[in-house]
Order: structure tokens, then sequence, then C-alpha cells
DNA sequence: TCCTCTAACACTTTTGAATCGC
DNA sequence: AGCGATTCAAAAGTGTTAGAGG
């Protein structure tokens, strides 16, 4: 398992692979990522973001794009993003607000999404922001299209991964770091819960323009079995509006660390087209990796490393490695339910708590026996 | 009864093939 | 013939909501 060492200089020299690194893995710790669309992200984490899960596959939005520095110009690098429980709950839209609804549900195959792109050199990379706008979520355990598989009423947030490597077959080898933004938290739901999120989707979203209020569409042309202009985008208005601020809150999130150990298999795939986007399954107890995210006062680039290091395997990310912080580590939901959650941080105490974690692997090798990929889904 | 999920709906945007002009 | 611009239809994607199912 691991150990986190937490570096406020991504020059700093933290990691401590086991196996001698990569020759040109020296610089690896200088790679920085830095979300994109970061204030679109605050918007809706203030809020409490929701993202639509379907069984046939529903996209993220806001879609997840990032940019990056500090890679080697002519090394290759591989770009993968999967998606991690927030915490060990279920939740549950009450009252206008979300509560822990009891235990997680055992977590689905993890599956990794490689961007198109991939293969590609560093600055391929750097040269323009990368977007995950075809990913794809789904609440199909049986998925055949490669879609992330998640559990709906379930919190997660979406990691990255930048491996150097030349190929999807050896990305197990190449030293690799990851990161993650505490702003991209979800909560996974089948039907949207919070009015507001819906209202904010509506207006940034192009493909939801037809539901804009004045829009061209008129909600009450709906005539499937003649039912009745849509009464719920007006009763959800009206919520809006009168819906204080506290009601939104968030029942409160947590991390907890998450390790494994077990045999690593990289079988890159593709029944899409092409080989550079396939998706990588993993079994749930067999997950790269679920790291603690520190917080930090930070510009969105990443200051966290990690290294291997023994630790009893755990199931979900361990609740003392809070992301965000509360008074206690006692993890019963109703006590965690009496702290704010980040959404409900005002955009300045957000924007002090926001930045990504990063953690560094000198050599993918290293944790060889904690696989990034165990099979692939298809 | 309550909660969650699914499918159909009307609409917009994106995509890609076909066409046209230079 | 080759290239770029334009057009247009099909595909993809969106949130809403009634109804099904647990």
């Amino acid at each position: 398992m691991f150990i986190f060492i937490v570096s406020s200089d991504c020059k700093s020299n933290m990691s401590v692979p086991r196996s001698p690194p990569a020759a040109d893995s020296y610089q690896q710790g200088c790679i920085r990522m830095t979300l994109e669309n970061a204030d679109l992200w605050k918007s809706f984490h203030n809020i409490g973001t929701e993202m639509i899960i379907t069984k046939h596959g529903r996209r993220v939005f806001p879609h997840c794009s990032v940019s990056l520095t500090g890679l080697q110009p002519f090394a290759n690098y591989i770009i993968m993003m999967d998606m991690v429980p927030e915490d060990s709950f279920k939740y549950k839209w009450k009252k206008n607000q979300w509560e822990v609804a009891g235990k997680a549900e055992p977590q689905p195959p993890c599956r990794t999404y490689m961007h198109p792109d991939s293969p590609a050199t560093g600055s391929h990379w750097m040269k323009q922001s990368l977007s995950f706008l075809k990913v794809k979520l789904t609440n199909n355990t049986l998925d055949q299209h490669g879609h992330i598989i998640l559990h709906s009423m379930h919190r997660y947030f979406p990691r990255f991964h930048v491996i150097q490597a030349d190929s999807p077959y050896t990305v197990r080898w190449g030293p690799f770091q990851t990161f993650s933004f505490p702003e991209t938290t979800f909560t996974a739901v089948t039907a949207y819960q919070n009015p507001k999120i819906t209202k904010l989707k509506i207006d940034h979203n192009p493909f939801a323009k037809g539901f804009r209020e004045g829009g061209t569409h008129s909600h009450g042309k709906r005539c499937r079995n003649g039912s009745p202009p849509a009464k719920r985008a007006t009763l959800d208005r009206k919520a809006l509006c009168s819906s204080p601020p506290d009601l939104q809150r968030m029942p409160s999130t947590s991390q907890s660390a998450q390790a494994e150990k077990n045999q690593a298999s990289v079988q890159p795939s593709s029944k899409e087209g092409h080989l550079s986007a396939w998706a990588v399954e993993q079994d749930p107890s067999e997950r790269l990796h679920t790291e603690p995210l520190e917080l930090h006062e930070y510009d969105y680039s990443c200051e966290e490393q990690m290294v291997p290091a023994s630790m009893a395997y755990q199931p979900y990310r361990l609740v003392e490695y809070t992301r965000f912080p509360f008074p206690s580590n006692d993890v019963d939901p109703a006590h965690a339910l009496a702290h704010p959650p980040p959404h409900t941080l005002s955009t300045a105490e957000h924007g002090a708590q926001q930045q990504p974690t990063y953690h560094h692997h000198g050599n993918a090798a290293d944790w060889s026996q904690y696989p990034l990929f165990s099979y692939s889904c298809w």
C-alpha cells in the first residue's frame, strides 16, 4: 500500500521509489495539471454537483478539461482518467438536501478511460488542453461499451493519470503521476435531484438549450400520454428562488485511503475504432489506488506525492484521510451530517481549499503489486 | 407509500458525407 | 485533380416526466 507525503514544492524529490527510477523520471515531480474550467466546476460544486448516469451512458457535464505542463517534450505519455468513490456512503435527496442513506454498495468494476490522443509526446499534451468530453458514465454493471460504471446516489470524483509510456501495453512500467481536483466531486444520480443543478446545467450545456426557459422549445408540447406540461420544471424554478442556501448543503465529504496489492495485467483493447480510446476495468478490490487528498492553498496544480508503502488493504478510502477536514475523525454519518460539506463553502473559503492533489510514483513497476489495470472491459 | 430507475419525448448541437467553386 | 468552404441530413446528446418496479 502507500504512505503519503505532502510537498509544498514540486521540485522537492519526495518520492521514494523502491526500484531504480526510469532514466528520465527525474522530471516527473514537476508535471503540473490544471483544471481548465475550474470556475464552472466550482459553480456546480458550491451547489453540489450531480452527474446523470444512464444505462447506455451519459456524458459528464461539466466535462473534464485539463492542461499539462512540465512534461518532457519528446517523451511519450498516456493520459488516463478514472472515477474514485468519494467516501463509503450512499446518499439520498431529502427535503432539499443530501443525506447519508447508509453504507455504500460494493463498488462496481473500476474502469479507466484513456484519452483518445494517447500515446502522444509531451509537447503534444502541452500544446493544448486535454478534453475528456467523450467520457460516459453508466450504472449498468454489464456495460460492454467501456463506459465508466458508477453506483447511483454515491459520490465520486475523477482522477487523472499521466503515465510515461510508449503504448497502452507498457503503462504498467512507466513512471506516472495522479491528479485530482476537489471541486470535481459529484453525486451520481439517475435523475437530477437538486433543481439548482438542473438550472445550472441548462444554462451552460448547449445540448440542453431546448429546455431553457423562454426558449423555442415549449414544455407544454409534451404529448406522451397527453401529459400536461412539465410541472416539475415550474416547481423547480420556484424552489430555486425560495430555498435558502442552507438547504443546499451536502452531507459531509470524507476521504479514505485505499490501496491494493493484487496482480496487475494490462490488456488494452478497443471496440470503438481505435486503440487509443479504451477503458480498462478493474475489480473493486484491485483499484489502482485511492489516495488521501490534502488541503492546501493552491492554484489548481498539484503538490502531493505518494509513494508505495506497506499498508493494510482498505476497501474504501479511509475517512481519517479527509480531503475536507472535520472536527473529528468520527465516521458516523449522522455526525458527518452535522458539518457543512464542501458545497456549502463560500467562494472565498472554497478558493482557499481548492487545490488538486498530486501523487507521484517514481515508476509504476514499483507498485506492480498494486495493479493499475487488472483487466480490460472488452 | 416512498424511492429509484427507465424509456420516450422534443429539441439543439455535432458530425460527416456530399456538393460546389476556385 | 486537389483543396477548402458550404450545405444538409443523420446521429448524438440534453433534461423532463410518467410509469414501472423494488
